[in-house]
DNA sequence: CGTGTAAGGAATTCTGACACG
DNA sequence: CGTGTAAGGAATTCTGACACG
């Protein structure tokens, strides 16, 4: 659960073989990550680097976007799976402290 | 078998990630391909593309050469390494072969 | 709104060679 | 043998802007 995602999230992958895997365009690419639908690391020399979940977001997001979905609402599409995730994330670690209180029990 | 393995093998990242990553200088990089110890693909023009499995495998060359083994002797090793291997594909291709010849036992 | 494009510059990568040892 | 380096050039990437619609 960390050595897989481990390659499957690390930014590394320049904008022109993201292009190549994923058919879009430099533009269109560095155009979603202005309207704030990718986030890649940057080089110390500026050059953006990808995962390979970005580019299967990024594939996403060409997709709803072909069915006429705007940038701004696939925003708010993300931003809410986002903070889904996250009070998942929040709760388990409630009932984890719960459970460490009174139990003691703790994950390995 | 075919999806988590198209992420490490998957020859995507530029000399310079790699440098970065491994530690190594770009000049060591690309003397150990000029040894025909890695073989990077190769992009339209002409930039050296290589997976995460490559740069696993030139830690693990970096690192024999650090004990002294020499280039050509770390080439014959990979190079026996690689009959077994095949060695072992080939006797399972014939085994599988017999059995469907005979009982028409075919792997799904 | 989402995308194409030309512009100019900077970062990246390439090869072949000389050097050391 | 394995690696550093300076050289010159080519490929890659960056930003900001104009255009269309």
């Amino acid at each position: 659960m960390e050595n897989e995602q481990s390659y499957k999230d690390k930014k590394v992958i320049t904008i022109g073989v993201v292009r190549e895997l994923t058919g879009l365009s430099e533009r269109q690419i560095r155009y979603y990550e202005e309207r704030k639908l990718i986030f890649p690391d940057r080089s110390s020399g500026g050059s953006r680097k990808y995962s390979f979940s970005d580019i299967e977001l990024l594939i996403e997001i060409a997709n709803k976007i072909g069915d006429g979905v705007q940038t701004y609402d696939i925003r708010q599409e993300m931003k809410k799976k986002q903070i889904e995730k996250d009070t998942k994330t929040i709760r388990n670690k409630m009932i984890q402290g719960q459970l460490n209180a009174q139990f003691g029990i703790r994950k390995q």
